[in-house]
DNA sequence: ACGATTTACTTTATCGTTTTCATCGAAAAA
DNA sequence: TTTTTCGATGAAAACGATAAAGTAAATCGT
């Protein structure tokens, strides 16, 4: 196995110096034309590629940024939320047509990480991605700040920091589901999914949920809102304690499609006829969602779009250019779940 | 915003050498316990994280390895198959369980990727992702083993190269399956994916399929098999044509879990009745799986030991011990899509 | 008590680039 | 002819660590 070989064999090989072959193979126009095609052709002989390390270290950049995704610690080994797993897919492509390399860290929240892959120039920049909780996130997106580190939320506004966000426009998508309901019919709404600023995301759904309800002249009723985390299981539990409540009700929105799939299997179970008993619906149109019975009616988050504002934004931020927070309109997909 | 340390900074603060600095940052016994403990201190309090790129500019290690996910380019913005995204889920768990960063990136096969990630240092080795098609993707492999880098490939063992590959047990998978439905007392059978070498773990689930109806006296009707890729949609156009070809048939074996979605879908828009006209079967276990209509039947690949057999393999390999090809036993998944 | 280890550092070289600064011949301007 | 200006290149200084080699004081065995 050869050497690998470096800019000094090129050089050694077109008789020029080192400096030359760097600034051939970065196209730089300091180099006659002759010149530079013969190095790149030589470097394409023997095989050469730069030393990122090296480069990297005298440039101090490094075309690299980081996906910090959080997950919630106590369900470390069941399976990654899709939803977030299709935000991954989108957000790689979009890396790679920039030209950037993306660099996947799992995080749990309580960890060290808000100084890790940027401070150590391994990334020029982060995505931070995951359902928020902000009891003690908020702390280290300040120390972020502080560092002047790149990064780029996935969530819900920050309003009191200046903090760069991507999220879905989760109130409106709340809101606009629950009124496609209402119009259907349906007069006794639950809501499964936290309602404390503790999930961001799944709160602003239930603001924009018990906003639609107020408009309709249909009240909000505290004992049909059931906490639930966004898994499939969690979802199934609150969907039992909620049918175990004796309340009556003829609609579910649930915080995520997890929650309404779990959601449906236990309505299912106890006998409830969906979407002629209830109505259910769910956010942010995951693979599986399609595939329910009945298919899932719900708001989807456009991950494409999503991935590629989350780099487009945090590029910009790197060359320092101007970036502001954006938020996504959310889309009904209307499917079988709810009727009238 | 302050500079960045070096450690520099530091030895000047704790009056010792930058060397000194560098060993003890990294618990060197080589250091006095006390000073390193004083030289610990000094690095947080400074929030100094050491310099990755000089590190491994240094130490010719990066700590870090490039997972290479290959999709066909032909449906290059639709989703990412779910079952590489739960393995890319699990991977990334288990690099960072082995305090490795991970690298992801996409290729399409064609690229002039073979020579990038290990070359420019970037990564100490590849994991290699995707239904491999080999057509000119051997050659690569060919050349990847003589630049000497360090790689794994999910999927079939290659037989004529010292490649070392972690895959699933494609071809018992297939075998048991169909066995599974031959019990039940179906006759005909469908096969709906590749029977060809071009799309290896495709071909290998067939060979087992046909394995086991020769083991069972069953013909092997070639007019049954219709080829198909790995997308819902291919599965649906794929069934469409078998039903439309008038032969009749009371089990479709897809040669994975989106095809036989796919395939589901066409068949109970033809008002096939599932599982008691038509049994289907799927392969790999994807989440969506659980959630079909009826829930699906297939072979399970766990993705999570997959994930951790491919980097630990991996790192077998660059740390220059001893490794060698694993198959991954498939595990029949009994849901409601097939019957007697 | 005296050379031989050990312990705890310091010095110096090195990793492979990028980048600044200096150079040098030739063409253009004076 | 002499001086400028440029276009193209080379030499050398970073970048910020790690690793090998060197040094002084403390510890040791006999």
């Amino acid at each position: 196995m050869k050497e690998k070989s470096t800019s000094f064999d090129i050089a050694y090989r077109a008789g020029v110096s080192q400096s030359t072959v760097s600034r051939a193979l970065r196209n730089s126009p300091l180099v006659n034309a002759a010149t530079r095609s013969k190095i790149q052709a030589i470097a394409k002989e023997l095989n050469y590629k730069v030393d990122k390390n090296a480069s990297n270290l005298r440039s101090q950049q490094s075309d690299t940024i980081a996906l910090l995704l959080f997950e919630d610690p106590t369900n470390d080994d069941s399976a990654i939320n899709p939803f977030f797993l299709s935000m991954l897919g989108s957000i790689t492509r979009a890396c790679a047509s920039k030209g950037y390399d993306l660099l996947v860290s799992f995080q749990q929240a309580s960890e060290d990480w808000h100084a890790d892959f940027e401070d150590s120039n391994k990334a020029d920049g982060l995505i931070l991605l995951g359902y928020g909780d902000y009891v003690d996130y908020e702390e280290k997106l300040v120390k972020l700040l502080d560092q002047g580190t790149h990064f780029v939320r996935w969530g819900a506004e920050v309003k009191h920091l200046p903090i760069i966000s991507v999220g879905c426009d989760n109130f409106t998508g709340g809101k606009e589901i629950t009124e496609h309901i209402i119009k259907l019919g349906r007069k006794s709404f639950a809501f499964l999914g936290s309602a404390s600023s503790h999930a961001p995301e799944f709160f602003e759904r239930y603001k924009g949920h018990c906003q639609a309800l107020k408009a309709h002249q249909l009240t909000v009723n505290p004992a049909l809102q059931f906490n639930a985390m966004y898994t499939e299981e969690s979802g199934y539990q609150a969907a039992c304690r909620l049918i175990n409540s004796g309340e009556s009700f003829d609609a579910i929105c649930a915080a995520c499609d997890l929650i309404a799939v779990g959601a449906m299997r236990a309505l299912q179970e106890h006998g409830f006829k969906i979407p002629e008993q209830v109505s259910v619906v769910g956010f942010d149109d995951i693979a599986i969602a399609s595939f329910t019975f009945p298919p899932l009616t719900t708001v989807k988050q456009d991950t494409k779009l999503a991935g590629e504002l989350l780099v487009n934004t945090l590029l910009s931020l790197i060359h320092g250019e101007e970036a502001s927070t954006t938020l996504i309109p959310p889309e009904l997909v209307m499917r079988k779940s709810c009727a009238s």
